[in-house]
DNA sequence: GCCAACGTTGGC
DNA sequence: GCCAACGTTGGC
């Protein structure tokens, strides 16, 4: 069981498209970074839960949680010509890209701004602030939880 | 294998 | 839209 942080740009695609998808749940696709492959291939599980990180938009943070409903598997998009995720590196022999399907489990009430999570001293660690690049990060436990408090604390 | 140039990300 | 950070590319 593991927790990671996706990043999206809801311009693009957003917590409101994986709301509106069939049963809530998408393919997480388009991965194009060394990085963030190798976590998924080596630790993305189902069952993991992940927070959907909304960013490059007004107001960057967290919309709300969903559940990694497979396995990681090769992602399609790296195949298709047409795709802007084309890779004409990629073989289906070799496929260089994974992808992994997530179903919504919580839509925040309160949107979760970065800067609020920046302002907690125990969040201080979290990779979104070392490495703010990454666009598939691990969580921990502590975190997860903690965030969600927040959460209820802003409701109140 | 180094590293400069280049492209992309992402907060502001 | 700017620009800093940083990942990738490509010449040597």
């Amino acid at each position: 069981m593991a927790w990671w942080l996706l990043k999206t740009e809801p311009d693009v695609y957003g917590i409101d498209h994986l709301a509106a998808e069939k049963n809530q749940t998408a393919r997480w696709d388009g991965i194009r970074n060394y990085q963030a492959r190798n976590l998924i291939r080596d630790q993305v599980a189902n069952g993991d839960l992940v927070f959907i990180y909304h960013s490059s938009c007004k107001v960057p943070g967290i919309a709300g949680t969903a559940k990694v409903v497979s396995a990681p598997y090769p992602d399609p998009s790296q195949f298709n010509p047409d795709s802007p995720y084309y890779d004409p590196e990629s073989t289906a022999d070799n496929p260089r890209w994974l992808a992994f399907d997530v179903q919504l489990a919580e839509k925040f009430d309160t949107f979760l701004p970065g800067k609020t999570l920046k302002q907690q001293p125990d969040l201080q660690g979290m990779v979104l602030f070392r490495q703010g690049r990454l666009s598939v990060q691990p969580v921990s436990e502590k975190e997860w939880q903690l965030i969600h408090s927040l959460l209820q604390f802003s409701r109140t």
